[in-house]
RNA sequence: GGCGGGUUGGCGGAGAGGUUACGCAGCGGAUUGCAAAUCCGUGAAGACCGGUUCGAUUCCGGUACCCGCCUCCA
C-alpha cells in the first residue's frame, strides 16, 4: 500500500517513502493554550488524526511516532494572567499563567477526546509520562531552545542586539522556498515593522527580553523568553530528530512560522533533512464567511457540543470535505451527517467489525481523500456490507464504541402502549373509523415515538426527540 | 501591491481526457387503513472566453468573481 500524500515543499502529490518504516514521524503545530479551541483550531486535529490512523493501519500502530505541541508561552496568555492578577488573585504571575494553561489543556483535551481524534503518542507509548512527551509543552524546552540558539549564533545564523537574539535570514539561502516568495518580495511589500536593531527587515526574532511582569527565563542574553516559531524546531528535533517524515498544521502556519522552523532547523542541524513531507489543511469557514467574533459566527468546538451536535457529527462534517480545499461549517452539513451517521450506527449496532474495505484505505491513501473514502462507506452500506462499513469506519474515527451514545434510542419501555395501539388498530380495521387509532398516533409522534405499523403488527421506536412525559396521558 | 488556492447538478462534494461518482433533498413506484421506516427506480452539473485534441467539466492561456497568506489566528 503505498501512500501519496501533496507535499507543500514541491507542490506535488508524491508517494510516501518514511525514513524508518519501524517509526514513521509526524509532527503537527498545536494549539495555544490561551483559551477553548475554536472549530478552526478543529480540523488540523480531525485531518491529522485522519493521517495517523492511516499510517498506524499501514505501518503498525507501534511503528508511528505522533508528536504535537502545546505552545503555553505567548502574550494572550500573559494578558489573561495579568487580569487574574488585577483581579486580587494573590497567586504570582506565573502560578496564574500555569493555572490558566492548565485548564485551557484539560478543555483541549476533553473537545478533541470528543470529536474522536486519538492522543499523539510515542510509537503507542500510552503511559502517562510517554502521553506527556507527546504533547510537548514549549515551558518544558527552554533549555533545549537556548542551546539550539547558541548553535544558530555560533554558525553565524544569529545575532545578539539589545537583549534580543534574531536569526539572520539572509545567511539561509533557501529561505522562503516553502511559501514560494523571496526575501526581496516581502520587503517590497513593506507591511513589516522593522525594529531598529535588525540588521535586515526579514529578520525575526528567537529569543527576547522580558520585564519583570512577564514570564522570563535566565539565558546567556539575559532574561528573556523565546520567540514563537523556536519551539517546534527544538522539540521536533528533541523528540523525532535532526530528520523525520511529515509535518504538519494549518496553512496560515506556512509563512512565516513553518518558513521560519525550516531556516532555524536546517541551519542548526544542516546535516539533517527536518521535514520532509509538508502538509497543511485550508481554512474554515462558518456558514460562507470567515469566522470572527465581530461576524458574531465564532464558536468554540465547546459550543457546538453544548448546541447538542455530538462530537462524531461535528467529525463526519469535517471528513466530508478534502483537506486541501476551504471547508464551511453549516447546521445543514451537520443534519446531513447526522442522518447518514444514525443510519449506520443502526445498522451496525449489532454488526461484528469485519475486513476494512480497500476502497477505504485507497482512498485515504490518495492524499487523504476522505470524502472518497465515505464514498467507499457508502457503496458497502448499499450492497449490505455491514461488517466492512464497521470496521473501515474506525480508519476514520467514526462508528466507534464509546462516541454513539448520543444515536442509542432512549430507554423506554413502549410494550404496553404497542399493544394498546395494536389492539385499536385491530379494531379499527374492522370498524373502518380509524380516529382512535390516529389520536393515540398522533400523541406518540408528538412524543418523539417513531410510529411503524404493518401486517407483521406494531413497533415503536423511541426517536431522537423522545420525551417521556408526554406519554403519561396515554 | 506581492504570493498562493478556488469556481462542478436544488444543496453538499469527489475522481477521471471519452464509459453512473457519491450523499442529502426532490420526484415516481413497492409497502401502509393513512403515514413512518425500509426497498426499488429517476431527472439534474461543470463561472465565462479562447486554444490543444477525433473528443475537455478534466490539459493550456485569458477574463470575471470568491478565498487565504504577507500582522506570533489552525
Amino acid at each position: 500500500m503505498t501512500i501519496r500524500l501533496t507535499n507543500s515543499r514541491t507542490r506535488r502529490k508524491e508517494a510516501f517513502e518514511p525514513l524508518d518504516p519501524s517509526n514513521v514521524r509526524l509532527y503537527v503545530c498545536g494549539p495555544t493554550v490561551y483559551d477553548r479551541a475554536h472549530i478552526g483550531n478543529a480540523r488540523p486535529v480531525i485531518v491529522f488524526d485522519t493521517l495517523y490512523r492511516l499510517l498506524r493501519h499501514v505501518y503498525g500502530a507501534a511503528h508511528v511516532t505522533y508528536v504535537r505541541n502545546f505552545t503555553d508561552v505567548d502574550d494572550k496568555i500573559n494578558a489573561e494572567a495579568q487580569r487574574r492578577k488585577g483581579l486580587g488573585r494573590p497567586e504570582s504571575l506565573e502560578e496564574l499563567i500555569r493555572e490558566r494553561t492548565e485548564e485551557t489543556i484539560a478543555w483541549y483535551h476533553a473537545d478533541m477526546d470528543a470529536m474522536g481524534a486519538l492522543r499523539p503518542a510515542i510509537q503507542e507509548d500510552r503511559s502517562p509520562e510517554g502521553l506527556r512527551r507527546a504533547e510537548p509543552r514549549a515551558t518544558e524546552y527552554i533549555g533545549a531552545m537556548i542551546a539550539m540558539i547558541e548553535g544558530l549564533i555560533a554558525k553565524g545564523h544569529a545575532y545578539e542586539r539589545e537583549g534580543h537574539v534574531l536569526f539572520r535570514v539572509r545567511s539561509y539561502a533557501a529561505y522562503g522556498a516553502l511559501s514560494g516568495r523571496s526575501v526581496d518580495d516581502m520587503i517590497a511589500g513593506a507591511r513589516v515593522e522593522v525594529a531598529p536593531f535588525k540588521e535586515d527587515p526579514m529578520d525575526f526574532v528567537l529569543w527576547k527580553p522580558s520585564d519583570a511582569g512577564l514570564p522570563g527565563w535566565p539565558s546567556p542574553w539575559g532574561r528573556g523568553r523565546p520567540g514563537w516559531h523556536i519551539e517546534c524546531s527544538a522539540m521536533s528535533y528533541e523528540l523525532l530528530g535532526e530528520s523525520f517524515d511529515i509535518h504538519g498544521g494549518g496553512l496560515d502556519l506556512q509563512f512565516p512560522h513553518h518558513e521560519n522552523e525550516i531556516a532555524q532547523s536546517c541551519c542548526a542541524h544542516p546535516q539533517g533533512s527536518f521535514a520532509r513531507y509538508w502538509l497543511h489543511n485550508e481554512m474554515l469557514q462558518v456558514e460562507g464567511k470567515k469566522m470572527s467574533k465581530s461576524l458574531g459566527n465564532f464558536f468554540t468546538v465547546r459550543d457546538l457540543l453544548d448546541q447538542g451536535f455530538p462530537g462524531e457529527v461535528i467529525r463526519f462534517v469535517y471528513l466530508m470535505t478534502h483537506y486541501r480545499s476551504p471547508m464551511d461549517w453549516t447546521a445543514e452539513k451537520a443534519r446531513q451527517a447526522e442522518a447518514v451517521l444514525r443510519k449506520w450506527r443502526a445498522a451496525t449496532a449489532d454488526v461484528a467489525a469485519g475486513e476494512v474495505l480497500p476502497g477505504v484505505v485507497e482512498a485515504l491513501a490518495d492524499d487523504l481523500n476522505t470524502a472518497g473514502a465515505l464514498a467507499a462507506l457508502h457503496a458497502a452500506a448499499g450492497a449490505g456490507d455491514w461488517a466492512g462499513v464497521k470496521a473501515s469506519a474506525g480508519l476514520l474515527g467514526l462508528l466507534q464504541d464509546g462516541m454513539g451514545d448520543w444515536a442509542a434510542a432512549p430507554e423506554a419501555d413502549l410494550k404496553a402502549h404497542a399493544a394498546r395501539l395494536a389492539e385499536l388498530r385491530a379494531a379499527a380495521m374492522a370498524s373502518k373509523d380509524f380516529a382512535a387509532v390516529d389520536a393515540m398516533k398522533a400523541a406518540l409522534l408528538a412524543a418523539g415515538v417513531e410510529v411503524r405499523m404493518s401486517k407483521a403488527g406494531v413497533e415503536l421506536v423511541p426517536g431522537a426527540g423522545f420525551d417521556a412525559a408526554k406519554l403519561a396521558d396515554l
